[in-house]
DNA sequence: GACCGCCATTGGTCTGACCATACGTCAGTA
DNA sequence: TACTGACGTATGGTCAGACCAATGGCGGTC
């Protein structure tokens, strides 16, 4: 077995087991090395994956602020990973609409019955926000926005993450494929009166009807936009 | 910045860009770090890192084999880093019950309209063993892949990995709690009834049945299983 | 008692060395 | 000619040691 696994293994099983929860301080570097009788390179790296995973988190220095914790920033990690994954075009781009419409139903009907006030004046601000948008660069944006907002009213961490990751790895895709369109304007009005009612939905608690319209949303704009194929 | 950023950046910018594509090679270890003028450790690091995230895959020795590749192992990475965080007691129960339900009624209702005859053998089969299971130790990974075979049936590579990566993060949480049950065996026998019933709603091509028993099936599941709050 | 500076601790980084593995090459042999 | 085996080389895997940078605690000074 390569030495930097015995570290993943040794830390990631002090996860899973409950010896380490979050807040807790790993030993130093150094310590952990001999502990494992391996380098301290190796650990380093074990260090480096489970960091780059949202897990861990490190500080330099002295005294009880430093020291390699544990800690829980997935979010993050999940989206920079199915960005990652989506960029590499391993998903067509039918499995991406699925995966969408079966996360984003999900979130708008949560959304229909979570939403709190402060919550809906966010949404209708970006809803007029894109109304107001005359160019691709500045409606792509806070398309993305809106149902990252969405995602994120639904109260619902992980659907969130999920969505939000999916969403923002498409940013890039979608906004290419918008500026191939010919006539780009006339998608974008269909685009915000689905957004308003989607809204709407939302605002008066219909979590059946606001899921129907956010897949129907979904399915609509991919039925338009020129997206050639894989996913980048 | 850290020197181990840099490269990780270097190395992601790569991918998204689409310089770098699944397959291709990065430079050797020490090449990368003259060119960056960072030293190997750190790029080691870097790699490490996205390693981690199933995105590189090195191996040793010389020739074409050889080298650290992209690659796009998404799964596995996905169901390291939801199993950690679940047992961190990040996602409340609540929050995976409801991003089960959006992801498994989306495979449920796809593998009504995908299944071959084939596939269909394959999730009978499991049905079958689970009706035979008569301890927990053989139930709860039958079940697993009861999920899991689901969201493969439905030839969406993307869902099918999200909801494996979810499903097997609970694998040990749920078989924890299961045996925690006063009355495991009639839970048991009620699930084995539900799947009965999923499996003829996907054999007879009905995705709204298939995806709403789906959904009462999580639901239930749930609602009877002593989880203790958060997840672990 | 408050302030200031030294010092120990800890992660961050680099260098250089050596090992293990796998392929390519080339000489030797059948 | 065709196979076979030994050797060299490129590559990741690992370690030891050194030094840097940041941080906080301790102790001395005013």
């Amino acid at each position: 077995m390569k030495a930097y696994e015995l570290a993943l293994d040794h830390i990631e099983e002090g996860i899973l087991s409950g010896r380490y929860e979050v807040g807790s301080i790993l030993p130093p570097e150094r310590e952990l090395a001999t502990q494992l009788g391996i380098g301290r390179s190796s650990v380093r790296e074990a260090i480096r994956a489970l960091e780059s995973q949202g897990v861990l988190d490190s500080a330099v220095g002295a005294g009880p602020a430093s020291g390699t914790r544990v800690t829980s920033d997935q979010s993050r990690a999940l989206t920079r990973l199915l960005k990652l994954h989506v960029s590499l075009g391993k998903y067509p781009v039918d499995d991406v609409v699925e995966a969408r419409v079966s996360l984003e139903r999900g979130s708008a009907a949560l959304a229909s019955t979570h939403a709190t006030a402060d919550a809906l004046a966010r949404l209708a601000e970006v809803v007029g926000a894109m109304e107001a948008a005359e160019s691709i660069a500045e409606f792509s944006p806070l398309d993305t926005g809106f149902h990252v907002l969405i995602a994120e009213v639904s109260e619902n961490t992980l659907i969130s993450d999920l969505t939000r990751a999916v969403r923002e790895a498409l940013l890039q895709p979608i906004a290419r494929a918008s500026a191939r369109m010919a006539d780009w304007p006339a998608f974008r009005d269909g685009l915000n009166e689905q957004h308003r009612r989607i809204f709407a939905a939302i605002q008066a608690g219909h979590p059946d009807a606001a899921a129907d319209l956010m897949e129907h949303h979904i399915r609509h704009a991919y039925s338009i936009l020129p997206m050639n194929g894989a996913m980048p």
